[in-house]
DNA sequence: AACGCGGGGTT
DNA sequence: AACCCAGCGTT
């Protein structure tokens, strides 16, 4: 019953390739074969999933249909293109990428793919097994869970894992593979609930027979989300606004957004008020209100003052800007008399 | 190895 | 509110 026997190793990847040919879902990246366009998906799928990174996917290619298109565009329009996705960091990488690629010539291999910025393990190997047919096998959140569920294991270590699902690939067909184990994490063998009456792996699998399948894999911890407290100021209207660049390495780094000052433990928002003031040499108006954010990782509370001040304007809508602070700028809209 | 990163969906 | 999502780069 085990799917570590590996006479039962052919029959259960026929079985699962069987499956997949069968019930996968109809995805815009599916219909093509051009490199380029899977390598966008993939990393619009990183950490994001597939009915919100769809939209996404149609809107950017449209914006930049090939990899010259991307490479050439300034970055704010890719970031543009980006606006509200989150991880920014992403778009960023995949425009350099592009410049690399343009200038090199497109990766054809795992090695070639993750020497790129922004593609990791995971998106080397599944562009170079979708597009190029390399023998490469994925390993993302789908795949922990289904081989974590197929042999029991509470929590499965990445190496561990990878050694699974090495062993496990179709290297006939590997792209068709990859994608079929993570189809059936995405459809099939759920968080929770999963639909194992419906899974054509459950005679291989371990959680299944254990009766709780869905004990397996444990979650992981995560850290406690952190509160934190900041002043912004609106400088201007709700079309044209001052924003500036937050400095790398920190919350939104090097996004263009409302200028924030943090407001330390223990200390009034008075004073971070103060230090934004004499750092834009801004005087407030009045309080707008406040906003409430949550991040994954951070709960930011936003203190919002509509300021004057002698600085450059920025058009809002040129320019990418994160939820945070669109949050903000409708507070200057919900005020009543002011425009 | 652990952490930071954004937003959104599901339960 | 907890947990997760077609992860990656930094430290």
């Amino acid at each position: 019953m085990s799917a570590a026997t590996s006479e039962n190793l052919d029959l259960l990847r026929s079985e699962l390739l069987a499956w997949y040919r069968s019930a996968a879902r109809d995805l815009p990246w599916r219909r093509t074969r051009d490199p380029y366009a899977i390598w966008i998906s993939e990393v619009l799928l990183q950490q994001t999933q597939v009915v919100t990174g769809t939209a996404y996917y149609l809107r950017f290619l449209e914006a930049f249909p090939t990899v010259q298109d991307l490479a050439a565009a300034p970055q704010q329009a890719v970031l543009k293109a980006w606006e509200g996705c989150g991880y920014y960091a992403r778009a960023r990488n995949l425009h350099r990428a592009a410049q690399e690629v343009v200038v090199r010539g497109m990766p054809t291999t795992y090695e070639g793919w993750l020497a790129l910025p922004g593609v990791g393990p995971y998106t080397a190997a599944a562009v170079a097994s979708i597009a190029f047919a390399e023998p490469r096998a994925v390993v993302d959140g789908n795949v922990r869970r289904v081989l974590g569920r197929l042999h029991a294991e509470l929590q499965p270590s990445s190496a561990w894992l990878q050694a699974r699902a090495d062993a496990l690939l179709e290297r006939a067909a590997p792209g068709d593979w990859n994608q079929a184990v993570m189809e059936l994490g995405a459809t099939v063998c759920t968080p929770k609930k999963p639909a194992c009456t419906a899974c054509p792996l459950r005679a291989h699998c371990a959680a299944y027979a254990s009766g709780m399948p869905e004990r397996y894999p444990a979650p992981k911890a995560r850290a406690a989300v952190k509160h934190i407290r900041a002043v912004a100021l609106l400088i201007g209207d709700a079309q044209r606004l001052y924003l500036e660049r937050r400095p790398e390495n920190s919350l939104l780094g090097g996004l263009l957004g409302l200028p924030l000052e943090a407001v330390g433990e223990d200390e009034a928002p008075e004073a971070a008020l103060g230090r934004l003031e004499a750092r834009l040499k801004a005087r407030r108006l009045e309080r707008l209100g406040e906003v409430r954010h949550v991040f994954t990782h951070r709960r930011l509370d936003l203190e919002v003052w509509r300021a004057e001040a002698d600085l450059p304007l920025t058009v809002l809508e040129a320019v990418p800007v994160a939820r945070v602070d669109a949050k903000a700028v409708a507070l200057l809209r919900a005020q009543p008399g002011l425009f």
